[in-house]
DNA sequence: GAAGATGGCTAAAACGATTTAGTTATCTTT
DNA sequence: AAAGATAACTAAATCGTTTTAGCCATCTTC
């Protein structure tokens, strides 16, 4: 059984192919066509089932209403949420979502945008990898929006993008811990070769020199990217019987970087938060329900969704046209959210 | 600046649209198209960065090299990873994933079926809801291959389908309480109305009959669909107060209702293992990090992933030609994970 | 040196839609 | 009754590919 075409109906309808486009696409009374042949055509489209073959339809009108979106890891609680609504969204403003993972690879990623490219999609939404400016610039060349999200380029300004403001929401999780009274503050994070974790790293030193507080370089801890499970595990452990064993605090710069201290501390048997408080950069099922349950700072997921969704959705309308939108980072206010590890 | 065709390739090198595709599609050899000729072709694309375009390749060729996944649920951590595993698979058989939730809206997942069918993807993964068979089958009727995941039709053995032994897992399970002394055994699970389901909920009965022990309907509680989050803890924490207060352990029965226990015990005060054992189908970061660890039966999420994807590309591999593969479900083993909470 | 083979390309149809520019018949208007 | 307007359609070009059939030299072969 093949698929049914525009001209199947035409044949069997007994009318030519540019009538049954214009029934099929609301365009039958601008084109006169009469009520009589309107319902004749309605009527064969709907007994053979016919839906129309979007590729082509894609091909001669340009637009395919489908966005790409790229994520980081789609099975990563943060960007599955994200994910989600954006799906949602989508959907509400009549677009199709295609997503797919980088794994933080800036190959794997120029290959996704590439893929996406040529499979025409009308916009994108991007967690960018490091040195991908020049590539979106090439995407906003060829006069497909882009909108960044999580991450941002500050020097490129043209690039709009939303996220949460980290480093206000990492200044403000310091505060909340010098103000219970906390004086080594460890910080475990990730390479901050990106300017959202620069941005949270900055908000740290930032905040300890604010209140005259010591910056020791050996209480802040990396974790290499690319660490399999274990071998990051082993890192924070390293950290927690090493350079940070005397902290009384501990923040933890992203949401996987909290579920290993959680992890590596209930290995080596430290008390939450009787050794040391815990605080986390983004929230996860995890954190709400262990024992103790574990503070955070909570990115508005659903909002940066939201406000991506409608950045890109402006920009899809107003191609080529008057003046773009103005395009300074969108910065979402992060929410402290205190639990019992502090 | 527009994107680059193939006749602007052909324009510039001087030849034809056709010896340019066959250049670029490595027929050059074959349809002996001169040395000097291809290089010349293969220089002018590289320079003018030429894409082809997709739509139109699909459209001539009638296949997109891109399978469509339909999940319950994509934020979900069981079908996240499931989706990254496909994806992953997927690129190795060079085609290209498309996926989409259902959220386990029968409406919704044929609505999504017709959106991918009309976007031509080659082929189908599916988790299916109730009483999608019959869409299903027109799929198949189209020469489109179709593989369910996780859940299946017994009664279309013509549907092929990979998943977890259910009602093996449950089994499992159950003789491991069993084994372990357990006398009263609750259960928590969602309606029964698929048969994945229904094996599970059968294995319950099934083992305890073989013990001779007794089969009380009150032990066993079911969740409805649909339930926001605070309705669904709701639920479970009458459970646990009420007809399976007494219960000396409990089983739930998905991933997702293993969380709502969880977060029920913690709020009622209830002690794992102490006052109730735990153990639920279906793995999760939360229960390996829980204190206590909570014990699970573990679905090989990759090996559905990896078996699904193999079944797939056989079947469009085969199209239209000879037999088709035997279709009985696979079924694949669980794993029962004891950890400290039983 | 005519017939056939081979080498090296190209023309044009096709995929399934959308859309512009007609066409034909009927109806007004003067 | 001729000219213009309108109503109700349709033909054909187009989007960017792939692919079949064919064209024209040149080279073999007898």
């Amino acid at each position: 059984m093949k698929k049914v075409s525009i001209s199947d109906i035409a044949r069997k309808a007994g009318v030519s192919v540019s009538t049954v486009s214009f029934v099929m696409n609301d365009k039958a009374v601008k084109m006169r066509i009469s009520r009589e042949v309107i319902e004749k055509v309605e009527n064969v489209a709907r007994e053979m089932g016919y839906r129309p073959n979007q590729l082509a339809r894609g091909l001669r009108t340009g637009k395919t209403k489908t966005i790409g979106l790229i994520v980081e890891n789609i099975s990563n609680a943060f960007f599955a949420a994200m994910a989600k609504t954006i799906e949602d969204e989508a959907k509400k403003y009549d677009y199709k979502v295609v997503y797919c993972s980088t794994d933080n690879d800036e190959t794997k990623a120029r290959e996704l945008i590439s893929m996406l490219s040529q499979r025409q999609v009308d916009g994108y939404i991007i967690t960018p990898t490091l040195n991908l400016a020049e590539e979106i610039r090439r995407l906003q060349a060829e006069n497909k929006p882009v909108v960044l999200i999580d991450r941002y380029f500050p020097e490129h300004e043209e690039i709009p993008s939303v996220l949460v403001d980290n480093y206000a929401g990492v200044a403000e999780g310091m505060e909340f811990l010098i103000a219970k009274g906390y004086q080594r503050i460890g910080l475990v994070t990730i390479e901050a070769d990106m300017a959202h974790m620069h941005d949270r790293l900055q908000a740290y030193y930032d905040t300890l020199r604010k209140h005259d507080m010591p910056q020791d370089r050996r209480l802040v801890r990396q974790v290499p990217y690319g660490y399999v499970h274990i071998a990051a595990l082993e890192e924070v452990e390293d950290f927690l019987t090493g350079d940070g064993k005397d902290c009384d605090a501990l923040f933890f710069l992203t949401n996987y970087l909290g579920v290993l201290g959680i992890e590596a501390a209930k290995k080596l048997n430290i008390q939450i938060p009787g050794d040391k408080a815990f605080l986390c950069f983004d929230d996860n099922d995890i954190f709400r329900l262990y024992t103790p349950t574990i503070s955070v700072i909570k990115q508005p997921i659903c909002e940066i969704g939201q406000q991506a969704m409608a950045a890109l959705i402006e920009r899809l309308r107003h191609t080529g046209t008057e003046a773009p939108p103005e395009n300074t980072p969108i910065k979402l206010a992060a929410q402290l959210v205190p639990r019992e590890s502090i």
